[in-house]
DNA sequence: TGGTATGTTCCAAA
DNA sequence: TTTTGGAACATACC
């Protein structure tokens, strides 16, 4: 379940009740997810209290009192969950962080494609990544700076975390729709008009999933209800809701996109 | 059985 | 140097 509406709704239901406990114990059980080694982490975090929980990107940030930093990555099939005296791991268990009030925060991740670290050196980790699309910082204008200086498809420059933190393959398919250009127009070209409606779209939908509770597409995320809302995402075939166009799937960079040939321009 | 999946990283090639 | 394509990571669903 991960992109930037699905991490900003776990961070939304977990904060409360990690915010203020203290770490007794860590156990990986996929000890390849976790960065520095498992034994150096569950040193890292024993002892440690939670000060508070908030997000950067797709990461779920936890600032650790007296220092340090949790960093979970959800990747691509990653959630967490709660487990008291009365339940038990659920399957897909990856890491176990036990908190002082008998209560224990799972990692559940089928693929195994998630990330745990735990760093005293936040900027480090977090260096390469671009701008909040969220914050303040994200303006019409510096859109349009970091879309002139390349000569990129939009798609592709949309993923780019190291640009715009946050999309992932379904908001970078609705904004696009929403600001009515095709997935493979040229980033450089974008006239004033394609740059307001594209920023304005990415703003929109992400506000939009996160209002929602985030998007549910298959077995892995029960909550959220964003999926019965997609306007182009896994509706290929389907008819556009704004022309009745047969909306079009394809492949670009090595990812499913769905788009509406005929609302969407391309700008070459 | 094979194709596909909300992500990221590394490498080769253009 | 920038951009793209392919593979890898690993598992489950249809």
């Amino acid at each position: 379940m991960p992109e930037l509406p699905e991490v900003e709704t776990t961070v939304r239901l977990f904060r409360d009740g990690l915010t203020g406990r203290r770490i007794v114990d860590f156990r990986s059980l996929w000890p390849r997810q976790v960065t520095p080694a498992a034994k150096t982490a569950t040193r890292e975090l024993r002892g440690k209290t939670i000060e508070r929980v908030w997000r950067r990107a797709k990461f779920i940030v936890c600032d650790l009192a007296p220092r340090g930093h949790l960093l979970i990555h959800l990747r691509m099939s990653g959630r967490l969950e709660w487990m008291d005296g009365r339940t038990s791991a659920p399957p897909h268990t990856r890491a176990v962080f036990s908190l002082e009030d008998n209560r224990a925060l799972l990692f559940v991740d089928a693929r195994k494609f998630g990330r745990i670290i735990v760093s005293n050196d936040l900027e480090r980790v977090t260096r390469n990544l671009g701008v909040e699309p969220l914050s303040r910082e994200f303006t019409a204008a510096r859109l349009t700076e970091l879309l002139s200086r390349r000569a990129r498809r939009l798609k592709p420059f949309l993923l780019d975390q190291s640009v715009i933190a946050g999309l992932g393959n379904i908001y970078t398919d609705e904004a696009l729709f929403e600001a009515r250009l095709h997935p493979l127009s040229r980033a450089d070209r974008l006239d004033k008009e394609h740059v307001s409606a594209l920023h304005g779209a990415i703003r929109s939908v992400l506000r939009e999933g996160i209002r929602r509770h985030g998007a549910s597409i298959d077995w892995i995320y029960p909550g959220g209800e964003m999926q019965d809302h997609f306007r182009v995402y896994g509706r290929g075939g389907e008819a556009c809701h704004a022309c009745n166009t047969a909306i079009q799937s394809t492949r670009v960079g090595q990812r499913g996109t769905s788009f509406c040939p005929s609302c969407q321009v391309w700008v070459k």
